[in-house]
Order: structure tokens, then sequence, then C-alpha cells
DNA sequence: ACCTGAACACCGTTCAAGT
DNA sequence: ACCTGAACACCGTTCAAGT
């Protein structure tokens, strides 16, 4: 029944499953779900429950500590993007948080080999996963938005604008979300481990 | 008809706003709503319209472009969580990346002035606005959030922790989340700015 | 131009009643 | 122990009809 449940989730989103459709998709009248899981509340738990367990998996490659947290980042954002509609369940029931625990430790096992110690790597390892899932999660809500384009280039395109011209005509462009990752998760990682190289080009 | 909904929306939250109960509060009947706004949809976009236009205001002070990013940063992360409900709704409806452009072009002239230039400020610009909604829509799911405390601590005070044990003694707390925001910005920052002082304990 | 009432197709949920 | 049906209190939305 959860397996229906998660299902229907995945392929037809939050809004999509409902009490009724659910018991429909199972030939059972909709009151009988009340008696195996209890409330909607309850199913939706057991379901974020159940994706956690699944997204909480993280790969780790390289030799480096910093390399190796940029790939544990990666990976965590392939599995987040991998099923939008079960990220956004989880981020609608207030459980985001708990997608962090799973990679917590690993994280926190590179930040230490990397030197860091006590109070300053509690931090580093709060920041990076912040940092990981926030940045996915604002992502996920870009690729649903309604692109309000005309409205960014309009504000870049002003004649009052006291920036760079270069800078202005990028801003004023979509970001190529991939790079933009890299980009930040490499730098914050950079800056966490003291690692001091600028040779990412 | 826009302010009450707006007044419903921030006592009630999203849930709380009803086309029956937006009706029934101006004393029309619920119909009456269609003829001037039209879908609920649209309600809502236009509601989110007017919070992004509150929210988009940002201060700044300090001399140092880093100071004055930081400062940036703070003033952003306050107004968002100074009205929740407001927020998000913005995010439910995908419209979080608007948010960000009233700030692009104040963290542009400051990247600027820091030296940076073309796609590697650009990348800069998008990074830190990233971090800090993405940090702050976070903090608030971490507020409304059941609090897993008993999670948390099982998951560290397991024998077999192979890290520092103060390491893994703080990750056990639950964090400052004001200690948490400052210090991971200040590392994006910093490392963004290329200023390379480790002097902010 | 502005508003109402009735009606429709949906929700989640409760509860007595059936096997 | 497990399931059903009827019923309730809610939704958003349409549309003909009123002024």
């Amino acid at each position: 029944m959860l397996d229906v449940a998660y299902e229907i989730l995945d392929a037809e989103g939050v809004d999509g499953l409902t009490v009724r459709g659910l018991a429909a998709k199972l030939g059972v009248a909709a009151t009988a779900i009340y008696w195996h899981v209890g409330d909607k509340q309850a199913l939706l738990d057991a379901l974020v429950d159940r994706i956690i367990a699944d997204v909480g998996e993280v790969e780790v490659h390289g030799t480096d500590p910093a390399e190796r947290l940029v790939t544990i980042g990666r990976s965590l954002r392939n599995n987040l993007l991998a099923q939008p509609h079960l990220i956004a369940l989880v981020h609608r029931q207030g459980r985001t948080p708990v997608m962090f625990l799973a990679a917590q430790r690993v994280v926190a096992e590179e930040l230490e080999s990397a030197g860091l110690r006590g109070a300053e790597a509690a931090l580093g390892v709060h920041a990076f996963l912040r940092h990981v899932i926030g940045s996915v999660i604002l992502e996920r809500t870009e690729e649903r938005a309604p692109e309000q384009r005309e409205t960014v280039e309009e504000l870049w395109s002003r004649e009052d604008v006291p920036i760079d011209p270069e800078l202005a005509a990028r801003l004023a462009q979509p970001v190529d979300r991939d790079e933009l990752f890299d980009f930040s998760l490499r730098t914050l990682v950079d800056a966490l481990t003291g690692t001091n190289d600028s040779a990412h080009e």
C-alpha cells in the first residue's frame, strides 16, 4: 500500500496523491486507508521516512578531503534532483533537515581529516549540508517556475546600470546550474578545508 | 481586497487562505472574487508580487566590500525570517528565484568593487544569493519541523562513531542558527572576495 | 459593470454497521 | 481484525440570473 502511494507520488506529484485516489487504485473503499495508516498526515510521514532512507546514500570518491567533499556534494545533489516530487513532499512536510542526517557523518569525517576540530568542524558540517541542500531546493523551484526572462533582462539592460557591461550581460542570461553548483560548492569546500589553490577554471 | 488576503495569509498561513474565507471576511459571496481577480492562482500570484516588493529592500553597511556583503546577507535573512508565512507562499508558488532580483544589483556592485569581473563575478552573485536564500528556507523548515532530537542524539552517541568526541558531542546538539548563518556567510564571502584573514572568531 | 445562488466535482474524515 | 456506505464539513469553480 505504501508502494502504491509512492508510485502515485512519484508520477503525479504531491497534489496528485489523495486518500480517495489511492484507495481507488487499491480497489478498496477510501475509508479502509484510515484503518491501516491513520491520517493522511500519517501516510505522508511514512512516505517521507521511506524517501529519506532512499536518498540518504552518498558516494565518495577522490583522494584529498576537499575533493572527496566535492564528490559528496555532487552525489547528494544528484540524489535529490533525481526525484523532484519526492523531495518536494519532504520539504512540504518540513522534514528537509532530516535529509542531512545520513550524510552528516561522512561529511564530519572528511572535515576532520582536513584538520578541523570541535566547534569549527561542527559549523563546517552544517554549513556544507545547508549549502548543498538549500541550493538544490532552489534549483528545483527555478525549474518549475514560470521563466521571468523579460523581467531580468529589463533589469540589466537599463541605461543606468552602474556595473561592468560584461557582468550585466551575463546576469541577464540564465545561469548554467551545473556550473554554478560546482563553483559554489568548490568555493565553500576550499574555504572550509583551507585549500587555497585557485586552479579550478 | 488584496489587503485583506494579505492579512489572512500573514496571520493564518498559506493553508488558511481560502477563496470562501476571504469572501466571508469581505462580506461578499465567494463567487465575487472570481470577477475581480480570476482564479485562486491569480490571487496568489498577485499576493506574491506584493510580497516580493516588500522583501526585496536590503540595507548595506560597512566599508570594505566583504563587510558590506555580509550586512547584505544578514539584511536579506532578516527580511525573509520576519514573515515566515509570506515566504512560504512565495516558495510554494515557485517564485523564490524572483526574490533574488532586487538584491542582485547591489551584490553585483559589491563583488565588482572587490575586483571580480565577467563570468567569475556573475557566478559569485548567484552563489551568494543562492546560499543566503537557500539557508534561510532551510532554517524556516527546521523551525516548524517536529524536532527529531532523539534520532540525532542516538546517531552520534553510538560506540562506533569514528570521529573526535567533541565534534560528535556538538553535532548531537542543536546548532545555533545565527552563529551558523554568520559563519557560513562569512566563509563564502571571504572566499569570493579573496579576503584571507581568518580573524573572525 | 458588479454581485448572488445554486450546482458540480472534488477533498479529508468519522462512525455505525457489516463480515 | 478488516472493510464498506452513508454522511459531514469543507474545498475551488462555473454559469445563469439578477441589479
